[in-house]
RNA sequence: GCGGGCGUGGCGAAACUGGUAGACGCAACGGACUUAAAAUCCGUAGGGCCGAGAGGUCCGUGCCGGUUCGACCCCGGCCGCCCGCACCA
């Protein structure tokens, strides 16, 4: 009998996928559609085991419901503008776009190789000039709406990639990929105005059901909407210079306000910048307030630290009383107005302040229960519920009541009003990068900014940009940027900064509905297909990509150029891709190919192959090239056969866990592909239909419990577990062999393989043709429905059935599926060695779960 | 500090709606085949105790308690680990 050979087969299958173009997506509107699309890959060249994974998960689903009769979208592209090309070019002198568009052939051969159920016809790049065009054109869109802005504003300036960054992209004070600390720099930028879909973005997260939690709560938390009340203090006395209308503070906390003994201001806020231009004491407090750093560890430990300015301010409610102002290291200028009032017994931070500067303390919430007498705080604020007391007219409400009395009051002062603040900030999406979709717009002397028409799209990077050195090469070409302006035809510039590639993902899933469109989006293919049904990728996106993609959906919804307002129905955050990692007695890192592992017992040894050296063995983590604990997948597919890489990543582990990589394990999935063969191999052709005897009986039964189970297990993914129940079948049909089997077995053999070969056609999908041509079915397995089950069948028809004493098993009966619990109390009573088990005891209650189990109440 | 998640054999894990805990796989061990090894195939397997054996028996899902005829699952309280956010007023 020959081996299953994959070198043979795979190649073959992928062909006449090819030749039949068989994934193919087709609006279809007699059948449901379903778009199942996985984040696209950023092209590196190299496919790892992650892409592996998160593709071969996708592929499982698109095949799937294409076999349940679903139109289906299964796409792929790639997100291709970014830094990595021009560190290849500044590194090695290559040309960005040249080593792009080379990653992309490699890569396209690689992700080929997978046999993933991929419309190819509708692949583009990113860095397609008919891709980045039409981005520039919606963009133009957003910029006639008001949702694009230039402004002179801080930013995170990341000196290492010498580029401005989005608040999203710096990590604990750090550049989210040089991983340098962020400089804030005062510069030009151009921003998205997402903070104005900050209600509907928060709002809309509601609907999301088919999100997992946890994405949810992070993006919750990331918009961070919270409610209270923005007002001014006057100043006691004369105001400083620009603050007439008073000192605008924002808070949580209205219902405190008589508890407020100060009032600070962040480090930059322009009053704090006015008090130093008269003082150096100030000066020097502004300056050490900056030097403390952004880190967690340093934020826990700070100190608080304050700096009096002088000033005093009117207190709204209280015509004799006036509040200090100061400056304080704990106040942010860029959240809320940069100013707060104290309030020492209700919140941690101001009484940590207030006891080190003596400054009062008054507890207006009383905690349920306390005396009113004699209610103090010590050294820890009060933030619970309570009722408010020391507060004239607002003693006695609770927290809420008294928050809505203290707006309504200063809003009938006309002081201010409630207000909702968000800590999400606008999308700054310039970047002064050469290797980006330029921002269409140009600068003239006379008209200012001004964007260009859509007939002068679209903005082409120019071919021969030089990026052997750090800075923007579009800004250092020597003709690209001179322009005519479009307003007033006198020379102009155009802008050298290009977009944030985040803005290039944020779309790219509508431009899928149809790539050739002259617009944007064709807003009756997108009508059809959108919203992605199913969306798959990593949990590091939960706050980056997946925010701004909702948020230009949103607006380009606004703008009429698409229908739904939430791009991802359902999303899946898969699990990392993992290894062991390994470590000379140096603390080298070793490649595992280099490693010999031997076991005694429990106990794992390793040593370098060559020479002997004994090697640790340490915990398994995200493969990386910075610890060598990768493993080629090209590797594998040569040895293995790519269906039993995608099964091993598939079956190991809980798709959103993360997967440990082991050459063991991927040699498992192998022999099961090889013994699935030999099982199709032995069945003899043309096994025809004939009557039932136990045997065929029951495996006619399991198979219909198979694909039930396995059905289930795909729909709720849970694909490990449909895979270990393929594996349970094929040791059932081993276990019931073609060799000797009467015509009724191998009938029901044939029908078992038939829908077999359909179930693993998700998981394996060459072995799942190779096995439906052996057994004679009819055209591609590809082609072929998804088996159907009939559920009555998914029973046996004798059920064994626990049998328990005071809820510990004590023996077993057999009686008939669905017997009434009449019916088996009477088998159970009867029974001889369960009355053995009762003797002496009387039996109080007898419980029976039809179909399940049996327990006897006795004493 | 706030929020989310997780804790089951040597390992990855499974267990439907509260109903036989550990399916399936990896590693291990025993056997067959082989001159030998690899590969392959067959078998054993949570732990303790009793028994020559068939088998019996007790313990066991991080810990303590509760609800229930019955708890990995529900409730209360703790412990540990992972992830996200964080001086956000």
């Amino acid at each position: 009998m020959a081996r299953y050979n994959p070198k043979e087969t795979e190649p073959k299958w992928r062909q006449a996928w090819a030749s039949a173009d068989s994934f193919r997506a087709v609006m279809d509107p007699a059948r449901p559609k379903y778009y199942v699309l996985e984040m696209f890959p950023y092209p590196s060249g190299r496919l790892h085991m992650g892409h592996v994974r998160n593709y071969s998960l996708g592929d499982v689903i698109a095949r799937f419901k294409r076999a349940r009769g679903f139109s289906v979208l299964h796409p792929m592209g790639w997100d291709a503008f970014g830094l990595p090309a021009e560190n290849a070019a500044m590194e090695r002198g290559v040309d960005p776009k040249a080593w792009t568009y080379d990653n992309i052939a490699r890569m396209r051969d690689e992700l080929k190789e997978l046999g993933l159920s991929i419309d190819w016809s509708r692949e583009f790049a990113t860095c397609d000039v008919a891709y980045y065009g039409q981005q520039q054109s919606w963009f133009l869109d957003l910029f006639a709406r008001g949702l694009v802005y230039r402004r002179e504003g801080i930013v995170n300036w990341d000196p290492v990639d010498m580029t401005v960054l989005a608040n999203e992209q710096v990590v604990d004070g750090r550049g989210w990929r040089s991983g340098a600390e962020v400089e804030k720099r005062k510069l030009n930028q151009w921003f998205l105005r997402i903070t104005d879909y900050a209600d509907q973005l928060t709002d809309d997260l509601a609907t999301l059901d088919r999100w997992p939690e946890k994405v949810r709560v992070m993006q919750e938390n990331w918009i961070g909407r919270s409610k209270g009340l923005k007002f001014a203090f006057e100043f006691a006395g004369s105001a400083p210079a620009g603050f007439g209308a008073g000192l605008e503070v924002y808070t949580t906390r209205p219902d405190t306000l008589f508890g407020a003994s100060f009032v600070a201001i962040a480090a930059d806020h322009p009053l704090a910048e006015q008090v130093a231009a008269k003082d150096s004491a100030a000066v020097k407090f502004i300056a050490d307030c900056k030097r403390g750093g952004a880190s967690q560890a340093e934020i826990d430990t700070a100190e608080k630290m304050g700096f009096d300015t002088g000033f005093r301010v009117q207190h709204p409610f209280d015509a004799d009383r006036t509040l200090p102002v100061w400056i304080a290291n704990f106040v942010l200028m860029d959240y809320g107005t940069g100013a707060i009032f104290g309030c020492p017994a209700h919140d941690q931070r101001d009484l940590d302040f207030a006891r080190k500067y003596a400054l009062p303390v008054t507890p207006v919430v009383l905690p349920p229960g306390a005396d009113p007498a004699s209610f103090t705080v010590g050294t820890e604020a009060y933030t619970g519920p309570g009722t408010i007391f020391h507060s004239d007219f607002l003693d006695g409400l609770e927290i809420e009541p008294a928050k809505a009395a203290a707006i309504a009051r200063i809003e009938a002062q006309g002081q201010g009003d409630g207000a909702t603040v968000f800590r999400l900030r606008d999308w700054g999406v310039a970047r002064q990068r050469g290797w980006g979709c330029p921002i269409p717009v140009v600068h003239c002397d006379k008209d200012g900014v001004v964007p260009l028409p859509k007939s002068a799209l679209p903005v082409a990077l120019p071919d021969d940009l030089e990026f052997g050195k750090p800075g923007n090469a579009l800004d250092r070409h020597p003709t690209w940027k001179h322009t005519t302006c479009p307003a007033c035809g006198g020379p102009a510039t155009r802008e050298t900064d290009t977009l944030d590639t985040f803005v290039d993902s944020s779309w790219y899933f509508a431009r899928f509905a149809n790539p050739d469109a002259p617009d944007p989006i064709d807003k009756q293919a997108a009508d059809y297909w959108l919203p992605v049904d199913q969306y798959i990728g990593g949990i590091e996106h939960a706050v980056l990509h997946l925010l701004y993609a909702r948020f230009i959906t949103k607006a380009l919804a606004d703008d009429g150029q698409l229908s739904v307002r939430e791009p991802f129905a359902g999303l899946f955050t898969q699990g990392m891709v993992t290894h062991e990692t390994y470590r000379r007695q140096n603390g080298e890192w070793v490649e595992p190919g280099a490693v010999e592992i031997t076991t005694e017992g429990e106990t794992r040894r390793a040593v370098l192959i060559e020479g002997g050296e004994p090697v640790v063995i340490g915990d398994s983590e995200k493969m990386a090239k910075s610890k060598k604990n990768t493993v080629a997948p090209g590797e594998i597919f040569e040895v293995y056969g790519v269906d039993a890489a995608r099964l091993f990543v598939l079956s190991d582990s809980p798709p959103e866990r993360d997967t440990q990589w082991s050459t063991a394990g991927v040699h498992g999935a192998w022999r099961f592909v090889n013994r699935v063969w030999e099982e199709f191999e032995s069945q003899p052709t043309g096994a025809a239909p004939a009557g039932d005897d136990e045997a065929s009986t029951a495996l006619r039964r399991a198979t219909h419990r198979l694909v039930k189970q396995v059905t289930e297990a795909i729909e709720s993914f849970r694909f490990n577990s449909g895979i270990a129940r393929l594996y349970e079948f094929l040791n059932l049909l081993k276990a019931n062999p073609a060799a000797g089997a009467t015509p009724s077995l191998l009938a029901a053999r044939q029908d078992a393989l038939s829908a077999f070969a359909r179930l693993i056609g998700p998981f394996t999908p060459h072995l799942a043709e190779e096995c439906w041509g052996r057994i004679g079915g009819a055209g591609m397995m590809v082609e072929a429905e998804w088996p159907a089950f009939d559920a009555a069948l998914t029973q046996d028809a004798v059920k064994v059935l626990p049998v328990q004493v005071n809820g510990k098993r004590r023996g077993e009966i057999s009686a008939p599926a669905g017997a009434e619990p009449a019916e088996v109390e009477k088998l159970v009573l009867d029974d001889p060695e369960i009355a053995r088990r009762l003797e002496g005891l009387t039996i109080r209650k007898v419980i029976v779960v039809k179909d399940r189990i049996v327990n006897i109440v006795a004493a």
